[in-house]
DNA sequence: TATTAGATTTGATCTGCATCAAAGACGATA
DNA sequence: TATCGTCTTTGATGCAGATCAAATCTAATA
């Protein structure tokens, strides 16, 4: 099928294409999709879910930043996952939440009801297929993580995560890899401090170190430009084309 | 299909039933399984898959302990996953390793080669769908893992760590969760260190703690006994009830 | 039984990040 | 444009775990 036409057959109200389900549907399958479809829109701030409960859908981030996380009983959080436009959210086959859920942005998510969806999981192999593909993804994005919090100093925790959304604004604007990325911060200090396990003095202070050095510029607290791509990526200690995926 | 049928299933030559291929085969697909399959056996400290190399096939762990773990070229390691008997290891539709596989005890694998295994994964959606839902606890055990290495003490994680395996045994033994737990650790302090994000000799220390402390019982320095998992699981921050998948 | 190499423990010291505390900066609202 | 609340920065101090160094322990091999 020729991109141009897959392209059109993007979901047809979000302006996105959703990686998760739209990958390679015709157009009995779009249809079907079409009819157990809705949107919800969460503020900022807002709980989308929380562990222990149950989550009747599975969606596609259409808009805005969600984050997922999880708490020890004395307060200690953890973020495992940062989900940006095109990104799913759910686990397909269990109903149950076992990590918080929640938007740091204003965010519209494109929901499939959870019933319907895994009854159209069964008829279409190709979507578990890609569903597969997706969590295998995750899966490895997690894994670099686990680096970055085992292993890596202050510094490097810091440049990691700007490397890693930095790469990931580029890609959904479809940059070419030289250009000079900018974005703005879509997480306050506390929350990459959640992300990075570390307090959010530190993180300031990091990014502060960063900026000094010439490796990030910052207009205001949260606008960024990474001059150098190249150079953040050998702050954060990977080898130089070394990548995460998500 | 019984219990006692799906049972006499088991993938015909290993002792056991292989998480990933055969909780729902049918004969007909067991035959097909059993023609693409074959053993291979690894050593103590041999090297199963490096990093970006390829692997011609996906398998199960029939015995012994493998890891996964990633390397920063200034050699710091993180181990990302641990391997069990009946755990799966390869990715389904990808052929380049991401993380160095590794045997750290004497292995053995049961193999099924890339190109037929998933040429039956189109023949076969119910296999996709067990992918799937090995790789979302894979990702849930991966994502629990982030809070261990961001969030908790040393102390905590070596009870985490030891509640882990603890756990994975007794299940694979089929105790209840009652049982005193009894096992040798299949890591040395070193590959802790490298799962734990932490220093050989904080393990160290952090164990003879909890053995001081009556947490656990160590026989040799290998051998360990849990005589109250619930205790175990407090050391380790999680509230009581709640488990790691893997 | 002696030898040796790897694994483990133990001790002393150092340091990166946490913690505690307080002072800006900024945007929203009146 | 004054005020409030949230986010961010900055400074001083403390400590958990790293680092460096050297004993032990253990099991395999001669």
């Amino acid at each position: 099928m020729p991109a141009e036409k897959l392209k059109q057959m993007a979901c047809s109200d979000c302006q996105i294409r959703h990686r998760a389900v739209c990958s390679r549907c015709d157009d009995d399958e779009l249809q079907k999709l079409d009819k157990i479809k809705y949107y919800r829109t969460f503020q900022t701030g807002q709980t989308i879910a929380l562990t222990g409960q149950k989550m009747d859908f599975v969606a596609s981030v259409v808009n805005g930043i969600a984050t997922l996380s999880q708490t020890m009983e004395d307060g200690r959080t953890q973020m495992v996952g940062l989900l940006l436009p095109s990104d799913f959210v759910g686990r397909p086959g269990r109903d149950g939440v076992v990590y918080d859920v929640q938007a740091t942005t204003d965010v519209t998510l494109c929901c499939f009801q959870r019933k319907p969806f895994e009854e159209l999981m069964v008829q279409t192999p190709h979507l578990v297929q890609r569903l597969l593909q997706i969590t295998l993804d995750e899966l490895d994005a997690a894994r670099e993580w686990m680096l970055v919090l085992g292993r890596k100093t202050a510094r490097e925790k810091l440049a990691s995560l700007l490397a890693i959304i930095a790469r990931r604004y580029a890609t959904l604007r479809k940059l070419s890899p030289s250009d000079a990325i900018e974005f703005d911060l879509p997480l306050t200090r506390e929350a990459m401090s959640d992300y990075l396990g570390l307090t959010l003095e530190t993180v300031s202070r990091q990014i502060n170190a960063l900026k000094k050095d010439g490796v990030i510029e910052l207009i205001g607290k949260r606008h960024v430009r990474v001059p150098d791509m190249q150079l953040l990526v050998i702050e954060a200690g990977d080898d130089a084309d070394g990548g995460f995926i998500t």
